[in-house]
DNA sequence: TTGTAGGCGTTATCAG
DNA sequence: CTGATAACGCCTACAA
């Protein structure tokens, strides 16, 4: 059982618990080098590791933060999950994570327990139904990063993707392979997530900036297993769409399945572009055109904003952080 | 700032800390009426949560596990981490993902960090090399479980998928289709893990058992990077290989990669099937025959059993729990 | 039925 | 240079 606490090891160096606690903290300015010697053999024999509740209780800090991810079914969130480890891990903190999958209930009950748990600062994929919680810890200052959503009611440091500018690069390419009839297709947008409606924006507007005709029925957000049904609809038409763009990973998925299930050639039958680079794009036929987000890029920017702030760092309000999607041109469109 | 104690609540509730505390642990037994109506009113006004780490302290319990991962891009990985989560959720026990990266200086860290949190237990992908540090922790009687990989050197209940069988169920799938020349491609297994090895090993027992001859120049393990290469050796064979098995989903990709380049069709020039079910296996043309892992009940019960063994439940030692792959027929066998 | 006192393992303050 | 001593916030006997 390991039970060894400072105090063992004080009283095995012969000297009091401060000593070692200062030895440990690496504050050996004014400390006799035999002492330390006595300390360190002490620390190896007992095979001392400090309690870090303890100091944690002491220090009001835990050098963990909590990730509070919307829906980890994207292969998005765990990108980010791991980009976020991975700049937590060479800073020394630890991310706990938990899964909210897209029910405010649940991201409250986190919060509330990442906060019970003294965590130093979370960094969340927010659902909008939070708002006042979100506000209220804002106001009290608690350190705090919003990810790939955006609540305009809190003033909160974003890392978003330029959503538009991701529809813009689809369209664009949309047009320049001489397509007029597009659409786009993605998952739910019930709860008003910011990609997602950005992403149908920004289609609308670059549609109308390059003067092409909307048709409001090629432009759907529904839940995935609806998809393919959805598409079916918009296949059916009497001039059906040349051009699709898949807001993300699962819907290019749900679309592909379509795809197959009605033997479509793409891009002759229907072109596609889907945002989110996902690892079979290369490797399908023909091979899939996306447009990919900087991830890792975004997860470290987000771990390195909340720990500079955890640190100490003012940091201007309400700041959106935007990043620049990538065109990947394949064979799909 | 929140910083309301439980002396806040017991000052406005006019009792003593105590109290409050047998309140918040639902002892109220013996406890007036008005003093619980006092006392809920007093923590509703000021907003109070209990400060776990001060409980943890006291308790030597945190209500949180570690979690380390091997390496976080295998897809599987990440299915096995979403599945623990929730079931810690559902048992209201946090986790902390650390992802090790398959290197045991890494896992090393993690683990003295994690205890030096006082997580209650740890689930591990191990790798090899830390047969010491894990044995000295179950000696310590410390609630700990593997999954995914085995070592045999420690007494610690595994969750392990039967990965002879999925071999089996593979070149059985290749006999049946009357292949006879096939092969085996996965990622390295310099470092000796588990299920690499295991796959090898019942692919070429099968092999044996069905009386077909083993060609080792069409088992290799590699890093990711040069399948391709790899299988190109292979296939300039007089008499290459009919059939392959992907060890993984990342040897699956990388295979994909060489049969685009090189213009195969499979399954006529070149029958596959990968083990894990990846996402697209259902999209791509064809449609990928794979062996798929239980991985939301592999995860599930490792939470379940590593949760209970924490609760106190004794275990058997050395328990190996085995879990059934299955074949999912499709087209590219 | 409720209160008092002490301790969990660290760190911070301030003497010595 | 080193050591008492008092917190940190909570829980648990034991007392009242």
């Amino acid at each position: 059982m390991r039970t060894v606490t400072i105090t063992d090891v004080a009283e095995k160096a012969g000297v009091s618990k401060s000593t070692v606690s200062q030895y440990m903290n690496q504050r050996y300015e004014y400390m006799g080098e035999k002492t330390k010697e006595r300390i360190a053999e002490a620390i190896d024999e007992l095979g001392y590791q400090p309690n870090i509740v303890a100091r944690s209780l002491k220090q009001k800090t835990s050098t963990t933060i909590g990730v509070i991810v919307a829906n980890i079914a994207h292969e998005f969130s765990t990108q980010i999950v791991r980009s976020i480890e991975e700049y937590c891990n060479a800073s020394n903190y630890h991310i706990i994570v938990c899964n909210a999958e897209d029910n405010p209930e649940k991201e409250k009950k986190y919060i509330d327990m990442l906060r019970a748990k003294q965590v130093d600062g979370i960094i969340a994929f927010p659902t909008s139904m939070n708002v006042d919680l979100y506000r209220e810890l804002t106001l009290e200052n608690y350190p705090m990063i919003f990810i790939d959503r955006h609540v305009p009611e809190v003033e909160v440091g974003s890392i978003m993707l330029d959503n538009k500018k991701a529809a813009q690069l689809a369209v664009d390419e949309f047009i320049e392979h001489g397509y007029s009839r597009t659409g786009i297709l993605t998952t739910s947008i019930q709860n008003h997530v910011t990609p997602r409606i950005e992403r149908i924006e920004g289609f609308i507007e670059t549609l109308h900036d390059r003067d092409l005709p909307v048709n409001e029925q090629f432009i759907r957000g529904v839940e995935v297993d609806q998809i393919p049904k959805e598409l079916g609809k918009m296949m059916e038409q009497p001039e059906p769409p040349e051009a699709i763009l898949a807001g993300n990973d699962l819907s290019l998925i749900a679309i592909l399945k379509y795809v197959k299930e009605n033997n479509l050639t793409i891009p002759e039958d229907l072109a596609l572009i889907g945002i989110d680079d996902v690892p079979f794009a290369s490797v399908y036929y023909p091979e899939l055109t996306t447009i990919s987000q900087p991830t890792t890029d975004m997860g470290r920017r987000a771990a390195e904003l909340l720990i500079n702030r955890i640190k100490g760092e003012k940091q201007s309000e309400q700041a959106r952080y935007s990043f620049e999607p990538t065109l990947i041109r394949r064979a799909s469109c």
